[in-house]
DNA sequence: ATATTTGAAGAATTTTATTCTGTTTTAAAA
DNA sequence: TTTTAAAACAGAATAAAATTCTTCAAATAT
């Protein structure tokens, strides 16, 4: 197993929160010079440390700033009806985040729509048309209070 | 109001799933040369479609792998006791979102544990102490289905 | 105490980002 | 429809960053 230091630690906890900086930045910050500081992001790369990079996007200007998390529970609870249901929801552009969860309900899914009349029309026909779906219950967000990847 | 063309978006959607694309990568995927295409991403960046550039971070590696939805009551309904569970909330490096819902409960906060233990800690000793809270009721992930960020 | 490995620094090199110039396209005004 | 101005593009030139390489120092094992 790759150990990390406390060095690694602090440029993962950099990077998380602002990957453009450049090598020669991110040597200041954790006191050494650029190669070995590149050197280090590069194994945190290989291991497996950092996933990936990716830009965050502002939901709003993009006509999906209202979040709703969907509660689902399935009609049956065998594996075909599952895999279905995974299948279908993966092609919903709307669903932005799917969980398969403990308690009353099967799975949880972070929905991004425009207005509620989209979300509406989401639900109607987006979802109308999983034939998977049991039952549904709709959260709203009145607003974001964290968000440590946004 | 800045109006962005379909160019613009399938860049956005390009970053939003790998920012480290170089410009030429990027101009060849969009059918332009580089210049015009680094033009495009500064006009992004600086209307604010593109919020920032982070790195996604393997949360099992990392010993962060038990996610936990927790749905939170407040004690009272009033402004103190709302920013003050929001000020407390900030603080606590386990809560990884947090929003204001509609529906019997107040707040859902998305949790990042090492495992049940560590869980268990953080909901007797770090919400535990969390005066503003009346109940809470928490909702285990038993796997991630999609995620669009991770 | 000595050899070996690991990690760091700084210079050298390669690649990429960024700027600049000239041209084409687009859209507006005449 | 013609003219004009503004915006968008391509390609070259430049600046900055990433990446590699070599050498040295520190830590670890022999």
């Amino acid at each position: 197993m790759e150990q990390i230091d406390a060095i690694d630690l602090q440029l993962l906890n950099i990077l998380h929160d602002n990957s453009k900086y450049t090598v020669k930045e991110l040597a200041k910050m954790v006191n050494l010079s650029a190669s070995p500081v590149f050197e280090r992001i590069k194994r945190l790369e290989n291991t497996g440390y950092i996933k990936k990079y990716i830009a965050l996007l502002d939901a709003e200007k993009l006509n999906r700033g209202f979040i709703v998390f969907c509660n689902i529970k399935l009609k049956q609870h065998d594996r075909n009806i599952g895999n279905q249901f995974v299948s279908d929801i993966m092609k919903i552009e709307e669903v932005v985040e799917c969980y398969n969860i403990s308690g009353d309900y099967d799975f949880l899914m972070k929905v991004s729509a425009k207005d509620m009349k989209h979300y509406q029309d989401f639900v109607f026909n987006k979802l109308g048309s999983v034939e998977s779906i049991g039952s549904t219950q709709s959260t709203f967000v009145m607003s974001e209070i964290k968000n440590m990847y946004g």
